[in-house]
DNA sequence: GAGTGGTCTAGACCACCTA
DNA sequence: AGGTGGTCTAGACCACTCC
C-alpha cells in the first residue's frame, strides 16, 4: 500500500512496489501485472497516475503493454543474437561473412557541404572545406542493423558517388589505393531521435549504442567523422582483453 | 498547428515540431521552449496533452525542464570529460593514475550464495556451488562512477573478506598470487533500475552502458562474474583500433 | 459485449523561482 | 505575487482482444 503523505509521489511508490515484485520474482516473466482498474481500486489512485506508475518499468523494458490484452512482465530476449567484436574497424564485408549473413548499404541521403567548425576539426580540414555529407543504413538479412551519419574529406575522395556508397565504401577506398584503416572511437549510451528510431525499426525508450568514430589511414591522416548508431535488437557487442600483468600498486 | 483528426496522437505531433525547430535550429541551445500554459493556448489541448509532448524531449536530452523557471533546450555537454579505454581490463588503481584523481570503492553489500544457473555457468562450478556475491560503488573525486554486481568463485577465494574488497580487489589478487587477468564483455546500452540510477546519482531516464564481464586469469579459468553499470555524465569511453589491412572482397 | 490499454480533458493544489 | 513546472483527479471516448 502507498503512503497518501508521503514526499514521494505516488506513481514513484507504485512503480517501486511493481519493480520490487518482479526483481522478488513474486510476479514472474509473462505474469500479468494487475490492471489499470485494478491499480486504482487497490492503491486508490486515478488511472493517469496508475499508468504513469507503469511507463517507467515499460520504458525499461522489464514489462510489456498490449492494448486489449494487458500488461505482462517482460521474458528475457532468448532470440540469438549475433555477436560483434567493437574493438576492430569491420567493413560490411567482413561483417558479412563473420556473420554468414547477407550485408546491404543503403544510402539515404548524399551531399556536399562546407564543414563546420567540429566537423573540421576532426577531418583536419579547413573551416568551410568542402566535405561529402551522407547518411546510411546498414541491413542484415533485412533486418536495419546500423544507422550512419557521416561527413569524408571531399578533397581526398573527389569522384566519391552514390554508386559506392551504395556498395562498399571500404571496396571504394581500397580502389583508390588505400590498403588499412584504423580508427579512434567513442561510446555511449543513448535515447535515439525519432528519425535514427524510426529507421532502425525501435520502439520508442528503447536505448541505442553510439559511436562517434573518426577513421585514417596507416599514415595518420583521417578521412572520416561518423555517428554510428547500433540497433542492439538483434545484435550484441563483445570486447575481448587477453590476459594482461597485473601492475605494482 | 496540429491536425486534430490525425490518426497521430495530438502529443506526438507537437513533439515533433518541436523536435523539428530544435533540429532547424529554429530554436537554439539555451532559448526557452513555450511554457505549458502557451502551448495549450497555442495548440488548443489540455496541459497534461502538452506535457506529454515534452516528456519524450526531456528523455533524449534534447530539453531540459526546471520547475519554477521553465523549460530550454539543452546546451551540449561542455564539461571536460575524462577517458576511459573500454578494451582494457583496467584495476581501480590504474583507472586513477590515469586520470590522477582519487579513485574510492565503496562496497554496499557483501554475502554468499548458492551459484544460480546462469552464474554456475559463467564461473564454471557446479549449480548451487558457494559464490560470493556483491555490490561495490566506484567514485572518482567522490563522483560515483561505476556500480558493480558480482559474483565470485567462493572455491577459489576461501578468504575474500569486506576489508579486500573497500579497498582494491586486484591488490587481493595479486596478493593471492595471481599475476595476470583478462575479460570478455558484452556491452550494452540501457534504461538503469531505480537502485542503480540512484546509486550512481543520474537523472531519470538517462541511459547508461552496462557491460556484462566474466574475468579469467592467464590459464584460461574464470574467476568473476559481473554486471558493471558506467555513468556517463563525466566520463566517455574510447576504443583505439590500429591501422589494420582491408581484406579482399 | 466485457475488459483491456491509448489518448484526452478541464480542472485542481502544490513547490519552486524570479521579481 | 505571479508564473513556472510537478503531481493528481474523475471522468470521457476510442481501438483492440477475447470470449
Amino acid at each position: 500500500m502507498i503512503d497518501k503523505h508521503s514526499f514521494i509521489p505516488f506513481y514513484l511508490q507504485i512503480e517501486q512496489i511493481l519493480s520490487r515484485q518482479i526483481r522478488e520474482n513474486a510476479l514472474r516473466p509473462g505474469d500479468p501485472l494487475p490492471t489499470e482498474a485494478e491499480m486504482c481500486r487497490q492503491y486508490q489512485v486515478s488511472r493517469m497516475t496508475a499508468r504513469k506508475a507503469v511507463d517507467y518499468l515499460v520504458r525499461q523494458g522489464l514489462v510489456e503493454r498490449f492494448r486489449g490484452r494487458g500488461t505482462f512482465v517482460a521474458r528475457p530476449d532468448t532470440r540469438v543474437k549475433v555477436q560483434l567484436p567493437l574493438d576492430q574497424h569491420l567493413t560490411s564485408s567482413e561483417v558479412a561473412s563473420s556473420v554468414r549473413r547477407k550485408v546491404v548499404n543503403r544510402l539515404l541521403h548524399f551531399s556536399q557541404q562546407p564543414a563546420t567548425p567540429e566537423v573540421a576539426g576532426a577531418l583536419q580540414v579547413p573551416e568551410q572545406a568542402a566535405v561529402h555529407y551522407m547518411l546510411r543504413l546498414r541491413l542484415i538479412d533485412g533486418t536495419p542493423f546500423v544507422y550512419e551519419q557521416s561527413w569524408m574529406n571531399q578533397a581526398l575522395f573527389p569522384d566519391l558517388n552514390t554508386q559506392a556508397l551504395n556498395q562498399s565504401k571500404y571496396a571504394y577506398l581500397k580502389s583508390k589505393g588505400y590498403g588499412a584503416v584504423g580508427s579512434h572511437k567513442q561510446i555511449f549510451a543513448e535515447l535515439p531521435s525519432t528519425e535514427i528510431r524510426e529507421a532502425l525499426g525501435l520502439a520508442r525508450d528503447e536505448p541505442v549504442l553510439h559511436a562517434s568514430v573518426i577513421a585514417f589511414f596507416a599514415n595518420g591522416v583521417p578521412f572520416e567523422l561518423s555517428n554510428v548508431y547500433y540497433n542492439q535488437r538483434h545484435y550484441t557487442f563483445t570486447l575481448d582483453a587477453p590476459p594482461r600483468p597485473l601492475l605494482a600498486l
